[in-house]
DNA sequence: TGGGTGACCATAG
DNA sequence: ACTATGGCCACCC
């Protein structure tokens, strides 16, 4: 067990979760920004974090879309986190985004932001 | 205690 | 349009 893994603790479960929730809701074919989600939690979070969370979305139970975000560039700069390099691209482009030098190209009509779409009760 | 780091973002030149 | 820089916040050594 390499001690540089990401541990849930105590004190980020909350965060985490949070992070976790708002990915699990972004539909498919879609996909969004880290600095959307960090707004949508506040723009305090920090975008950086964003990514940081995602690092240990590979240990939740639930399903985390972590490949439905990307930076705001519409770039796929996370995908070296996956188990495969490809595997990011692979399952965006089975949900029919089109992707090209590791960048979503209708990046405008596949963005989905979650502070517009979401509503608070 | 403090400094370094990160799947980022906005701004300035 | 592109590069440089600072800010961001939580974590790790």
């Amino acid at each position: 067990m390499p001690n540089n893994s990401i541990k849930i603790t105590e004190k980020n479960k909350d965060y985490f979760d949070s992070v976790f929730q708002v990915v699990r809701l972004i539909p498919e074919g879609r996909a969004t920004s880290y600095g959307a989600i960090s707004n949508c939690l506040g723009t305090k979070s920090g975008a950086r974090m964003i990514g940081w969370a995602m690092n240990a979305s590979h240990s939740q139970k639930e399903y985390v879309p972590a490949h439905r975000v990307v930076n705001r560039n519409g770039m796929l700069t996370g995908k070296h986190h996956f188990p495969s390099p490809i595997a990011m691209q692979e399952a965006l482009e089975g949900e029919g985004v089109e992707i090209k030098d590791d960048k979503i190209q209708n990046y405008k009509q596949v963005y989905w932001d979650p502070t517009v779409e979401l509503t608070f009760d």
